[in-house]
DNA sequence: CCTCAGGTATACTGATCGGTAAACCTTCCT
DNA sequence: AGGAAGGTTTACCGATCAGTATACCTGAGG
């Protein structure tokens, strides 16, 4: 029986309000430099029923990553909804939703942050850190598929790096934000990848 | 006085021996998750003699990210030595140096992971590793400009982004590494700045 | 010869770490 | 009526955290 993480969806109201501050302390602060005795606190819960619901602090990370995957899931779809869009306009629509998603989300990306202080792959929330990008390349792969694009591998390979960097840079580059840069990135390599193109 | 990064260069060997095994091990498994102790261990030197030479951990943290700094900048610079070069070849250079670091390298970005942890700007640390990404951000800029690329500016930080993607990106997505592929997709955003197109 | 910088050794501080013990209080379901 | 689930309170555990105290050793330069 190992721990791993829990249906961040059925959650007691006490266990709720663990994860909605482990959520916001994890995320403004690190997770190694967060203990169980300030969530318990910030979240106006006894240590004992933090460790009732969740039985670990590992768990608890686990829990917190995987609900953070299921918004940003959500969030894509989401915008993957948008009536009238052509294949190739499609595959560029995560970017649209990337710059949504950063404006409330200003310290980068939760999972490479995650994978920064969890090293070790036998713990619960490392795998569900990969699992979010590998799930981002699948998605950028079978976008640029429906597109009818050359390469579709190395071209969502590309896509997910100008994602990834564009929540890592945090300089105040210019005044257009990353996520706009980036998309405009990723449309010129979209239609370098056109087939129409020699 | 505030305490900020000592001289990587000027370092008794005591010293030298403790900023080596800092280093390895903040990159290897997290800079909070390492303790004074283990550092003074792993380097066959007292605890002691850690303080006397740098006064705090905090010190250590930003010496370590300073030295480390210093050697990718060495790196770069090296890379862009190579002759026969032309402008516009000059500009996808630190993509090439990047694929040969990444092999001894497979933790992602130092600095980013750095920034993960240490959210407070106030953190001798942190501007250490802010400081990185605007030095590769204007390197990126006068290359573009020196090539007469139009916009070099968003230019730079379009290609600032894919250089931290392929850091962070760790799925072993394709056959080919993160590095070689968005040196692909740097060269063909350099293409389409080019004063000649439309 | 003497100083002094660099280093060693052991021991210690108060605070915080993740996690547990035991006993009790509600509320809801049967 | 009765029990289980969710939660509470206070207290505690051994380990580790960053950092300090004190005293001693060694070699090189004046």
């Amino acid at each position: 029986m190992k721990a791993t993480a829990l249906d961040p969806d059925t959650l007691t109201p006490g266990a709720r309000r663990v994860l909605d501050s482990a959520s916001e302390l994890f995320y403004e602060r690190g997770i190694t430099a967060v203990g169980v005795d300030l969530i318990a606190q910030h979240s106006g819960v006894t240590k004992r029923t933090l460790y009732n619901r969740f039985g670990s602090k590992e768990t608890l990370v686990a829990t917190y990553l995987l609900a953070r995957d299921r918004r940003w899931r959500a969030h894509v779809a989401d915008a993957l909804e948008t009536p009238d869009l052509s294949p190739g306009e499609r595959v560029t629509v995560p970017f649209r939703a990337l710059r949504e998603w950063m404006r409330g989300n200003p310290r980068g990306c939760a999972f490479i942050n995650a994978l920064a202080e969890l090293p070790d792959p036998e713990h619960p929330g490392h795998q569900v850190a990969a699992d979010q990008q590998q799930w981002l390349l699948e998605l950028f792969t079978s976008l640029a598929t429906d597109a009818g694009l050359r390469t579709p591998d190395d071209l969502a390979h590309q896509l997910l790096c100008l994602y990834e960097g564009a929540l890592a840079v945090q300089v105040p580059a210019t005044t257009r934000s990353s996520a706009e840069t980036v998309g405009d990135a990723a449309a010129v390599l979209v239609r370098a990848a056109a087939p129409s193109n020699p």
